[in-house]
DNA sequence: CTGTATCCTCTGAGATACTG
DNA sequence: CAGTATCTCAGAGGATACAG
């Protein structure tokens, strides 16, 4: 990414921002990142994410199918079987997920110290 | 915000929400960005990005600053003068965020494509 | 089992006006 | 200049009920 100022904008950084409005919801992260293992059922994902609303669980798949990341099969067996898997666009995002992961990991501690000494700071001077 | 209440967790996941939960939102990322190149005053952000208010930008920085990646310093001068600027911790930020904007970049076309040819489909459906 | 359809609540975020 | 204080509104997300 360039290094000039006017680079940033929101218009000229629109698709950063694109795809941090995507992933940057409550559950699409986390739905990437249980499919990273393979292909999986709808109830299959919703008993994996425990507190996900069988409404936010369609919602974010049919957005990450909507944008390619996600392949939606159905079998039509009865009861019905549905199986979402990751495509290559969607595994592709798997790494840079992962790089902001292990920042993450890597520096929890710090922002949680950092978090705390703040809100102390400011208990004080109330 | 935290995400205790998730059933499965994968190590390399959950610190992922906690920090997309941080720089998910509208603005923080363009002002990383933005301080990325060295200090900046107040209103030299609030120019640089456009579109944003005043109250938001007050609070994106005293969020990055309440997880220690931005630095706050007041001159008590006349006008007033407050500088903002990346800590260590914030620099560091710089490198997986960057990772996810190439990964955007590259794929755009793909997840436009996509999207086009879904809500196509959907049309048709209809 | 895999969804849709409603309804409802709460938060993010813009607009505006005021202050040290 | 660098903020706070309110007001307001749209939309994200939860609960629940219904349907193929």
């Amino acid at each position: 990414m360039s290094q000039e100022n006017l680079a940033y904008t929101p218009s000229a950084c629109r698709p950063v921002t694109d795809v941090l409005s995507l992933i940057g919801d409550k559950w699409t992260v986390l739905i990437v990142m249980l499919l990273a293992d393979g292909p999986r059922r709808f109830n299959e994902l919703k008993r994996m994410v425990n507190g996900i609303s069988q409404r936010m669980l369609t919602l974010t798949l049919r957005n990450l199918e909507r944008e390619g990341l996600v392949n939606r099969t159905v079998f039509p067996t009865v009861p019905p079987r549905v199986e979402y898997e990751l495509t290559a666009l969607g595994k592709s995002l798997k790494a840079p997920v992962a790089a902001l992961g292990q920042w993450a990991h890597a520096n929890q501690l710090q922002m949680d110290l950092a978090r705390l000494e703040f809100d102390k700071k400011a208990a004080e001077a109330a």
